[in-house]
DNA sequence: GACTATACGGAGCGCTGTTCCGTTTGGCAA
DNA sequence: TTGCCAAACGGAACAGCGCTCCGTATAGTC
């Protein structure tokens, strides 16, 4: 392996990086105000760069999506141990964790939908999410199934799939509330109840 | 009221009725092939028509579908009925009409998510689907919950409209299953089970 | 056969995402 | 300081979409 990151040859010129930021809050303002299906041009021209710019920058859609929500999508991921080991049992910590990511998908108006559609080049996206964000169900999965609290035949990218697709366009009907769907979905998946 | 419905003044003429009869089976084989999500052009070109012509006889998109479907959502609505007498329970009954929802749903590529995708025109669409749908799911759910088998918060409308989503985009993806989903999401409605 | 409401075809508009290439500029070496 | 060139930039241009508009063709009637 030749070391760990940049100064292959030369550092980026000073001018890249800084258009690169101002694209990235570009991006992060315009998702807010019209949708993450926003059109490029759009985050150019907030931006004030070209679209040649944009398209260096971030080769393709679900890059700029990636990198505007990178960080939150990694606080969702560190959250799960934690609520694993703050929680009275493991099925209240994946039920809370599930509350977290529905949040974060519904605040984030057209995500969910993005995520889902994996034919315009979103693969990307929904690696970079599936990649970092399953492995943390499947641990909070394991768990509930290990203390014998839920039953033990659905995967935790079916799950996760299954509540990213109960997010989708959840912003746009008031009469909608993905929280209270997936408060169903994850009580289906116990074992027995009592009231 | 005046009368029932066709002859204002002359009835629509041959080539008229002729050409609608071929976009339909154009569009119906065009969806089959391409998904729900094929340009209209498309459909134009496999039934030999222009551009025109199947705008005037479906004035958009939503038309068209919900003119290839109407049969099959209508066979769906009346089997509501049919299953509440026929099933041992008002909750089994249930879970089988949505899973005849769902079959129906999956089969049609892209369709659960055009049904979704209000902004773009396909109001029309969604207004069928509730008109025709939810009130036979509102039927089925004032049952189950009369016989005290499940809870009551939820409704027919909420339901189906998340059952709509965990359908969106099934057909594409082999590692999910929408027909599970929608059953942890029905046993989540059970007040109590015992194993 | 003539006349007209009805229906037709497809060019064209506006909006997308994406590419391509001529022009500008940052950073280094002389 | 100056000169150079790889790096970066801007935006025109292309392709594909939904949808509209209007000149042309024709079914049905008199």
């Amino acid at each position: 392996m030749d070391t760990s990151e940049k100064q292959p040859v030369r550092a980026k010129r000073a001018d890249a990086r800084r258009n690169e930021k101002t694209l990235l809050d570009a991006a992060a303002a315009t998702f807010v105000a019209s949708g993450v299906d926003a059109p490029v041009r759009e985050i150019a021209a907030k931006a004030g760069v070209g679209m040649g710019t944009i398209y260096r920058h971030f080769p393709t859609r679900a890059d700029i999506i990636v990198a505007v929500y990178r960080h939150q999508v990694d606080a969702c991921a560190d959250a799960g141990p934690a609520l694993l080991a703050d929680s009275t049992s493991p099925h209240t910590a994946l039920a809370r964790w599930l509350d977290m990511f529905v949040d974060f998908l519904v605040t984030k108006h057209g995500l969910a939908a993005a995520l889902r559609n994996d034919q315009t080049g979103f693969e990307t996206l929904h690696a970079y999410f599936v990649e970092r964000l399953v492995p943390v169900c499947a641990e909070l999965l394991d768990a509930a199934i290990a203390a014998g609290e839920i039953r033990a035949d659905i995967g935790a990218y079916e799950l996760m799939r299954g509540i990213g697709n109960l997010c989708i366009f959840a912003d746009q009907d008031p009469h909608y509330d993905a929280r209270r769907l997936t408060g169903l979905l994850v009580t289906g998946l116990l074992l027995a109840r009592t009231a």
